[in-house]
DNA sequence: TCCTACAATGGACATTGTCCAAGTCAAGCA
DNA sequence: TGCTTGACTTGGACAATGTCCATTGTAGGA
């Protein structure tokens, strides 16, 4: 489970409390949190985390390459403790429910030369959207 | 140049000053502004409009389909009057530059049933990221 | 021309995020 | 173990973007 406490010490990151229990609320199962629920839950452990703490260090964690920034709406951002297996996201119009998605193909190559217009294109974000089973039974 | 204001009149859309200036200022050819560049050009035009109006007009003109937003960065959603043609985007990471593309294929069938999670999918964006030829020359 | 429903105004408020100066502490070292 | 130091944390002010609402104005039909 601490892999990723394991991997930042590794680093040489100097470890804080308040770093730790960032790092553990990114590791559990739930994902695609958003910065305040992060910090909501950082409190919980820590209750004198203070909001500009849980930024910092999640802004350090993406830096790192540990966790992604996921801009899925107009809301906040959030962030997704799965950096080290590509994927995309699937986004639920009604409810916001974000689930990662594995498509096949590789959408960089759909972009032809032809269409890049001088740029080097170095990745590609996709985004589906639809309604999730809970929504639309609903 | 006014087929905008034209498919909106024929909608039963009521005109108003504040209204036209809007569509006139996303038909030019200045695309992917921000809700405030949209403002600022409005005012140029008709100095007492509010910000109130215009983010209202940019939603009414999103839900009647002329608009799209586009939010391809943390900061403000821009509004995309190419709503007509399907299209990606592509977005420069350093300058924030954004283009149209119109990628081969089609990235809704590359998410098979199994990858949908009971979901009915209905929408894809696709977000090209990469470094423009004028910031790399630099 | 007059009415009336719909639109615009503008300012308060909400949300999300950033910045900074001052205080605190982890970790290396004697 | 006990210093030292530079990195880390704090809390609150501030900024950017967007929403809400009560009031005022007006487009378009009768």
């Amino acid at each position: 489970m601490s892999d990723l406490l394991e991997r930042l010490r590794g680093r040489g990151w100097r470890m804080t409390a308040q770093r730790r229990v960032v790092a553990e609320v990114l590791d559990g199962d739930h994902v695609h949190l958003t910065a305040d629920e992060v910090h909501a839950r950082a409190v919980a452990k820590l209750p004198e985390i203070s909001r500009a703490t849980v930024y910092n260090t999640l802004g350090e964690l993406v830096s790192l390459g540990e966790v992604l920034e996921v801009a899925t709406d107009r809301r906040a951002k959030r962030y997704d403790p799965n950096a080290h297996r590509p994927h995309q996201h699937l986004v639920c119009a009604q409810c916001g429910a974000i689930r990662d998605v594995h498509p096949a193909g590789n959408p960089l190559a759909d972009l032809p030369d032809s269409e890049r217009f001088g740029f080097v294109v170095s990745a590609v974000e996709v985004t589906y959207r639809g309604v999730c089973p809970n929504c639309a039974g609903a």
